[in-house]
DNA sequence: CAGGCCCCCC
DNA sequence: TTTAGAGGGGGCCTGA
């Protein structure tokens, strides 16, 4: 029941540099060049405010123009308080006016501060039945926190509207006890007022510490438990951040007395009001403070926390050096034949091969642990030559075969020419579907679903025999947890023939040509070392350009470039190519770096790591193919990846140049999906205006381009269609407004206009996400096109940061997900086409949404139609699937 | 050797 | 003033 008496109290600067802030990037300034921005954010909060949260009590807070009590703890710190902007100087007097004209009481008292009387108030308020809301730092809220007292955050660019109480303030800084942020700040220090803390101890050492050990005195107290150069700097520092504390330290004794009658709010005085907003020029506020429109308290929502115990997990059994008499060890070649013989009359074996260390595909066979029975497993050392004796039960097509990550046990007996056949089950893939998110370690799942804890301190043969044993009992566990998802069709079906294809294509690998690279290389490097000296001249020291740490250094302090700099969250400056990017107008040097930095990458991450990569064995390189990594369903791509080749820029994409055909007579052939991911949003959103677009094969963003802006098709400038191919990125990803903005290089305003427009010409897109969202509310996950899950369980927090990656994840999994199922399928479906027309031509790269090959030339006219065909019958949705092809003598030519 | 940062891809 | 700001990956570097 909302209380009768409501009192906002409003902390004015806390306002102001909010509104200054948001307003930095794209400031409004009116036609007589004078920027209003922090005049007009102030108002609209003010108005948000009045009209939604309608308040019987409200008062606004300022700094006193006086000297405080603080002034004289503060003093050797003055130094390091920031200088208010110009927009805030002259804004303040306005911002006055105005609050007056609403009829508003301004709050101040000389030598205290806006949250020392807000602090005081609020208890006063409290004692007399107030609901009160403050609208400060969450630091000064810390420390008058009780149960009638709210944290009141207003509406931010497109966020909503949020009322804390301690419990979610807690809740977001990870904390216990809502005083304790307090404590945060004066270790850390503010950085708002630029008030030192203790240098090096950024958010997450705060928050541990403050956990840890309660207060700021009592960290310092306990600086000797600490170690190393936390120590250290506590030592050092500690002073400063009691200070710290002491300065962000609200009073609550202010001498003031709550005016109820002063603070009632009567509304405002429109002919006050008219005159500034006409000279300020805010042509929309006027009607706002006029329309009496409302919007009734809502009433909170009663979350529901679910518990997330794990499956039951029995206790784990202790794991004593005795292994089970079952296991056992064989020596003899006779031994392993009789064995193998054993095996070809088994239903199903577990296999696990051990191999030396050689890298990148080099490695050869030590030993084989094999089980066909619970309990029981065997060990022999075997070399290439003795993995013959079994190749009658491995590749006979009846015995179906279990292991953890098997592609590599299928790997190995490739390079020993046996070819693994008959069913497959992964007891890691097996557990990605499960649960996608989870360590697929085997020793954890062994844990989890038989109890049977692996030991880590016995013989790698010892740990192999204990590892198959698990391997085997496990097949049946997970088998069972998969028919509970329904995820047996996309093991059986997709994932496990999947690891057969993706074996083969590793095994085959693909050729690089050593020479280019190693041209590209020299030239490369002449580039760099010319730049790198450039920098230091321009910089007037030599320094470690790739350390991020020198770097901000030398930009922010030594040059001071960029007024501003923004830190990253461990209090470093950002030195990212979008900060760089911003100051490059600025100064040389910013170019050079941004120049230096992709030669070096290019450099350090491909022409000179590729070569690195090649097999001994081959001349190729194999990269690894992760089946149970990315939480959507796609596969990754490790030593090297071959997921991320440059190709958006000139230099970086000559890098493709090097990925060439086998031999003479073969090419390069690269087949993607064109917009996959966008195909499978219309379809599953079943919005007809989409549909028809891709069903026309019309360009699809210059589509969107027409709709959103409304113009007719032949009418759309490529800026539009640049927008509105972000957009249509944005969607995929749940992108807001603000994020939109950013990359587009517009306000928030236009941002926030062009994806309503989107939304209104697109609403089964909208209700796509909502109902996306409403899914995983209730199920808390989300399902691709094949079942495949994704767990949300954040998706009901109350913090809104981690619901909201939630909510983009229901988006964006089903979707990124579903492109990952499609494109398995396909390749699954051309691997056993090839191999069963005996075509010379292989599938060497999977590219998320592209599939590349070594095309026996011969084979071009039979394999670039089926390839397309097999690729857009994967699976049939509701728009059609477009495949691009392209064929040329390298992997650049071929796009 | 992990964590932080950065940057390459889809 | 904020603990952000688009999803999914991997690699390199620094500093403990």
């Amino acid at each position: 029941m909302a209380a009768e008496k409501k009192l906002f109290l409003l902390d004015a600067y806390a306002l102001i540099y909010r509104a200054h802030f948001a307003f930095t990037k794209n400031p409004r300034i009116n036609s007589k060049g004078m920027n209003t921005s922090v005049v007009f954010g102030f108002t609209n909060t003010l108005l948000e405010v009045l009209q939604k949260q309608k308040p019987t009590h409200i008062g606004v807070a300022f700094d006193t123009a006086a000297p405080t009590f603080r002034d004289e703890i503060f003093e050797d710190y003055k130094a390091h308080r920031q200088e208010t902007p110009e927009d805030i100087r002259s804004g303040i007097p306005i911002i006055k006016q105005i609050i007056r004209g609403f009829n508003i009481p301004i709050l101040e008292m000389d030598g205290y501060e806006a949250d020392d009387i807000i602090g005081t108030l609020s208890r006063q308020a409290e004692k007399r039945g107030f609901e009160v809301f403050m609208m400060t730092p969450d630091k000064d809220f810390g420390q008058v926190v009780s149960e009638h007292v709210k944290l009141y955050k207003p509406a931010y660019m497109g966020n909503a509207v949020d009322i804390l109480g301690p419990k979610e303030v807690c809740e977001k800084w990870d904390i216990e006890n809502v005083s304790q942020v307090i404590d945060i700040l004066g270790l850390q220090g503010d950085t708002s007022d630029n008030i030192p803390g203790i240098p090096g101890v950024g958010p997450k050492t705060a928050a541990e510490l403050v956990k840890q050990f309660g207060t700021v005195e009592k960290v310092v107290k306990s600086a000797d438990k600490l170690k190393g150069k936390l120590k250290e700097r506590v030592e050092q520092f500690g002073e400063q951040a009691l200070l710290s504390k002491k300065l962000a330290t609200i009073a609550t004794d202010v001498p003031i007395e709550l005016d109820e009658e002063l603070m009632a709010y009567r509304g405002p005085d429109k002919d006050v009001l008219a005159p500034i907003f006409e000279e300020m020029e805010f042509k929309t506020l006027m009607s706002r403070v006029i329309s009496t429109g409302s919007a009734a308290l809502s009433s909170p929502k009663v979350a529901q926390l679910s518990m997330f115990g794990s499956n039951e997990t029995p206790a784990p059994i202790a794991a004593g050096e005795q292994l089970p008499s079952s296991y056992s060890v064989l020596t003899s070649e006779n031994e392993m034949k009789s064995l193998a013989e054993k095996l070809d009359g088994v239903k199903e074996f577990a296999i696990e091969i051990l191999t030396d260390e050689a890298e990148h595909f080099d490695f050869k066979p030590t030993g084989m642990a094999i089980s066909y029975e619970g309990h029981q497993a065997v060990y022999f050392e075997v070399t290439n030559k003795q993995l013959k004796i079994f190749e009658p039960c491995i590749v006979n097509p009846h015995i179906a075969k279990h292991g953890h990550n098997i592609k590599l046990a299928l790997l190995v007996l490739k390079k020993a020419g046996i070819d693994l056949q008959g069913v497959l089950f992964d007891t890691m893939i097996a557990h990605y579907l499960i649960e996608p998110e989870a360590s697929h370690d085997l020793g954890i799942i062994s844990n989890q679903y038989l109890g049977f804890q692996l030991s880590e301190e016995i013989s790698e043969k010892d740990q192999a025999l204990q590892r198959v044993d698990a391997v085997y009992r496990l097949k049946a566990k997970l088998q069972h947890e998969l028919e509970l998802r329904r995820h047996s069709l996309l093991m059986r079906d997709v994932e496990m023939p999947l690891v057969q294809t993706l074996a083969s294509m590793e095994f085959e690998g693909v050729c690089i040509d050593l020479q280019a690279l190693s041209t590209m290389s020299d030239s490369l490097k002449k580039d760099s070392d010319k730049v790198q000296s450039e920098i230091y001249k321009l910089a007037g020291t030599e320094f470690n350009i790739g350390s991020p740490k020198q770097l901000g250094e030398i930009l922010f302090e030594k040059m001071k470039l960029g007024g501003k700099a923004k830190k990253t969250r461990t209090g470093q400056y950002a030195t990212g190519e979008d900060v760089l990017l911003k100051l490059s107008e600025e100064h040389d040097i910013v170019r050079k770096i941004l120049e230096y930095r992709e030669y070096e990458k290019l450099r350090s991450t491909y022409v000179d790591a590729l070569p690195r990569m090649v097999s001994q064995h081959d001349g190729r390189i194999h990269s690894d193919f992760r089946q149970a990594v990315a939480a959507t369903g796609r596969l990754s791509s490790n030593n090297p990846n071959l997921q991320n080749i440059p190709i958006r820029t000139e230099k970086g994409r000559q890098i493709r140049n090097a990925f060439v055909p086998r031999s003479a007579g073969y090419k390069l052939l690269s087949a993607d999906y064109s917009q996959i991911e966008l195909r499978i949003a219309a379809s599953f959103a079943k919005d007809s205006t989409m549909i028809e677009a891709f069903r026309n094969r019309r360009d699809i963003h210059a589509t969107t381009a027409a709709k959103v802006f409304k113009v007719p098709l032949d009418q759309v400038t490529p800026d539009m269609r640049r927008k509105a191919k972000e957009v249509n990125f944005g969607i995929l990803y749940g992108s807001t407004a603000f994020g939109l903005s950013q990359n587009l290089g517009i306000s928030r305003t236009e941002g926030m206009e062009i994806i309503e427009s989107y939304f209104r010409e697109f609403p089964g897109i909208k209700r796509y996400m909502d109902d996306s969202i409403n899914h995983a509310r209730e199920k808390e996950y989300v399902e691709t096109i094949l079942g495949r899950r994704r767990y949300l369980r954040d998706i009901n927090s109350r913090n809104i940061t981690t619901r909201g990656f939630a909510e983009r994840n229901a988006i964006n999994a089903p979707i990124q997900g579903s492109a990952a199922d499609i494109i398995k399928i396909a390749m699954v479906n051309i691997q056993r086409w090839l191999y069963k027309e005996k075509l010379r031509t292989r599938m060497i790269l999977q590219v998320h949404d592209e599939l590349v090959f070594d095309l026996f030339g011969e084979e071009e006219e039979i394999v670039k139609p089926k390839v397309i065909e097999l690729m857009r019958t994967a699976v049939l949705l509701d728009v059609p699937m477009e495949v691009e092809v392209g064929i040329g003598k390298n992997w650049l030519e071929a796009h």
